[in-house]
DNA sequence: CATGGGATTGACT
DNA sequence: GTCAATCCCATGC
């Protein structure tokens, strides 16, 4: 069973923390999200800040579609878009655990696909794509029932968000460093920034399965 | 119509 | 660590 229509339509923040531990299907593999970002149109880094475009229309369309666009020239973004129809909004997917179809992944990954270890074959958000095999021609279609599917995972609530914090922007401090690797079920999730962006650097939007090895960079960053 | 800048990745020094 | 690849489209003249 996909996620319905209405656990897209809320705030695209909430939508990104639930998206962790749910699982993405596509043409025969599939994979855990453990990494997710949000983007709305309120702030410039997200495509919708400039309004309504032939970029950005499905961003404005309904909640539940996919926006996928073209990064760099070269890479398949996916996203899920948000929040109700006319606000721009989506949450985008940076990195999966990889679940089943593992050698079809490889051989998706290409050449170089062979030597990779699991955990490098959808830590990224063009890797991921790529590994799916999610073409820039799926952009407008749904998630409810279209070839790109999201379920809910096995787990249960994932409701405790470590990293969060009053709004100053300040990392909470680590406790000592050395228990961020412990994981509390499945369920604990990270707030921190969001990567590879120039606009509103700031905002912690960026969330992953803590101590998850799978994402596409650690959070807290390893300076 | 010309230009510039990416929500990245992999190869290379 | 640096850097090129590559293309869509928003912006400005």
């Amino acid at each position: 069973m996909s996620l319905p229509a209405d656990f897209y339509a809320r705030p695209v923040l909430e939508v990104a923390r639930d998206l962790i531990g749910c699982v993405v299907e596509h043409r025969g593999v599939s994979g855990v999200i453990v990494e997710t970002e949000a983007y709305h149109e309120s702030e410039p880094a997200c495509h919708a800040f400039v309004g309504v475009t032939a970029r950005t229309r499905t961003l404005f369309g309904e909640p539940g579609l996919a926006y996928v666009y073209r990064s760099y020239g070269i890479h398949a973004l996916l996203n899920a878009v948000c929040e109700p129809a006319g606000v721009g909004a989506a949450v985008l997917i940076r990195a999966l655990e990889p679940l089943s179809g593992i050698e079809e992944m490889r051989l998706r990954r290409g050449r170089e696909g062979r030597h990779l270890r699991d955990r490098d074959l959808c830590s990224g958000p063009g890797k991921l794509t790529q590994a799916l095999g999610v073409e820039l021609s799926e952009n407008g279609t749904s998630l409810l029932d279209g070839p790109i599917a999201i379920r809910a995972g096995e787990e249960g609530d994932r409701d405790d968000v470590i990293g969060e914090d009053g709004g100053d922007g300040q990392v909470a401090a680590g406790d000592g460093g050395g228990t961020q690797g412990q994981l509390v079920g499945q369920s604990a999730v990270v707030a921190g920034t969001r990567i590879g962006i120039t606009k509103a650097v700031e905002l912690r939007w960026r969330f992953c399965a803590a101590g998850n090895p799978y994402v596409s960079r650690p959070w807290p960053p390893v300076s």
